[in-house]
DNA sequence: CTGAAAGCGCTTACAG
DNA sequence: CTGAAAGCGCTTACAG
């Protein structure tokens, strides 16, 4: 039984057991050690068993390289965070929506079995399809996205987090309801007495403003009310940000409320507002149309619609999985968000503290 | 060369080219490609461009996994963010710190044409070392830090971000000047009039809060003032966070300031703050020992300490990659962080607004 | 300076 | 039900 084994030198480093040390100490062959690890072919239970055993108390995993390479698939998969916005790392990717997201596909791949690769924004859009992985997850792509046209020229599968823009029709992907959402916070904000509502806009090639743009249109045209609309670029600096909400707060007619589009702008609002002594949600109430960081922490805390990345990261995952297998598309996924209704838009002061101290009552409650 | 080839079966996917075809088409071995590509061995200058031409013009990449298989690299590397803190995701993973480094990281590697695999927090410590990656990050380990020790005992070269509690003079790791930086916050804020300083002390076993607390013990030994301080759990709930801020308001004799030990804390402490009518800074003023979207994006936004986790990030890829190669240790890098002094501790409100002023002024005069 | 050959650790047809 | 053999695409001694 391999009595050359025995004249090995002894590696410095913990040695990982192979294949064939396994199949050695079991007593078996390495293709049947396959089968009985990948529950393939035919094994006899018993056998199977034991291989397992045997690899078990010496450790064993497959190298996944090794696997890679023979069968073609490397189980693991890429997730592509969207560019950079705006410079020196005060971008997009200093939103949590991004972390939750990725730490759940990561989870929800390794519940799998298979690994996240994380690629960096912007690298050469023609390496990222050279990247040894089964498939990509492309999250928020814009217009003309390079990336995602390199991933799909090179024929990655490919899953999109929010519709590709370039191919709205594309089954392959996982969306919100942030449309309903935001007819949802108007509803919301006009049943506070807010009628007439401002937006302010992230200018963005993705289809997530838009959503928010065309739900808002719709909504003030069945009520009939003229649309105000700030646009921002969505890397805007702070000071663009505040600069158009100043510009809300001087509109005439004045606005019951702004909706606040894109969450990185949420500070540099609540800024504005204080600056020009506006109270909220006394003066003005303020909602924004994605919930994070921003939207809870700040002074009070706004009411916004929470997108559930964790559910979307589970849904890009199946889908991708599904996708890669070969299985036949079944449509977008939409995963429905939540709206989180906070004091930034409940005018009456004693409902906020009374919500406030049932929540500090049920946090003790639970945490005895 | 290689009739056989003309007889394969195309297939159905966009056909990597493999070394071999590379090889054939530029009429020379596949040594010579290996060789030429990598920039090893001797390879005539002329034969080596001829092949770089070829290889382009063909779309060739080298398969990673063949290659790992083979030298017994992987050219990834695995990170590992801290087990979540608290529950249903509004964890420590929300802090846009975490998001921020491993973007980092993920650049940094891919600079080096190596890739990140992101581990999710708590899958099965013996499984985190059987991923094929050449190495790890692990960022701010715990007292007996299971994954840690998983990964030490496998052999995989390692290096921490933050110190290791069990092992404070391992040098293969990446550390701030927290200390120093606590030190400055508090002596900025005695600058400003508060000489009898509360802090919020996160309860973790975790090096850095360590680091928080002996710098304060020490500021407050130095100057001879009691120290004030509430212990919290790192995963606290909200409530925890807002009953220990109002103990510090109630406080006798009146504190002049908090100091906030963990950024996941600001919202709650801001909060009770609002609750108890407190002002900030005219009653009390407020600091953040790290800085992040909750501390800017506070009202008023909050004077904090920057660790730059982007700094961070490529020490601590720099520092793995010279473990992975054998390098000799050099001891632990220390990042330098960086004190933003914000409104809540600048009691002038003229030089709030002129501050503000002036950034909008630059903000507008970069953008034309 | 160049190349033929071995082999990394697996999985997969193919025999038996 | 089990196993011997081939081969995935590369890199690495080793010859020349």
């Amino acid at each position: 039984m391999g009595g050359r084994d025995a004249t090995k030198p002894v590696t410095a480093r913990a040695a990982k057991p192979t294949i064939v040390q396994v199949a050695a100490a079991a007593g078996v062959s390495p293709t049947t050690v396959s089968h009985a690890l990948n529950g393939k072919g035919r094994v006899d239970e018993g056998t199977r068993a034991h291989v397992e055993r045997v690899a078990a108390s010496l450790g064993y995993s497959a190298n996944r390289y090794a696997r890679g390479l023979r069968s073609g698939r490397f189980a693991a998969h890429a997730l592509l965070l969207p560019v950079a916005l705006g410079r020196g790392g005060s971008g997009a990717l200093t939103l949590d929506y991004y972390m939750r997201l990725a730490s759940g596909v990561a989870a929800e791949l390794f519940a799998h079995r298979q690994l996240l690769v994380l690629v960096p924004p912007v690298p050469d859009a023609g390496a990222v399809a050279s990247i040894p992985v089964d498939g990509a997850i492309v999250v928020e792509p814009t217009e003309g996205d390079e990336q995602l046209a390199a991933l799909r020229e090179a024929g990655l599968p490919t899953v999109t987090t929010d519709r590709d823009p370039d191919h709205p029709d594309d089954p392959w992907c996982v969306t919100s309801d942030l449309g309903r959402g935001t007819t949802a916070l108007l509803d919301h904000l006009a049943g506070e007495g807010a009628t007439r509502v401002a937006l302010v806009l992230p200018d963005a090639r993705r289809e997530w403003p838009r959503a928010v743009e065309s739900a808002y249109d719709e909504w003030c045209d069945r009520r009939g009310s003229a649309p105000v609309v700030e646009r921002v670029a969505l890397a805007a600096r702070a000071h663009a940000v505040h600069a158009a909400t100043c510009a809300l707060v001087d509109a005439k007619p004045a606005v019951h409320a702004i909706l606040v589009g894109a969450e990185r702008f949420v500070p540099a609002v609540m800024d504005a507002l204080a600056d020009r002594g506006v109270r909220v949600p006394h003066d003005l109430l303020v909602a924004a149309c994605v919930d994070g960081n921003h939207a809870r922490g700040a002074a009070p805390p706004l009411t916004a619609f929470d997108l559930r990345p964790e559910l979307q990261a589970r849904a890009a995952v199946e889908l991708l999985l599904a996708r890669v297998s070969g299985a036949a598309p079944t449509g977008p996924t939409v995963v429905r968000g939540a709206l989180h209704v906070r004091a930034s838009t409940t005018r009456s002061h004693a409902r906020v503290r009374s919500s406030r101290a049932a929540s500090a009552e049920r946090g003790t409650r639970q945490s005895h």
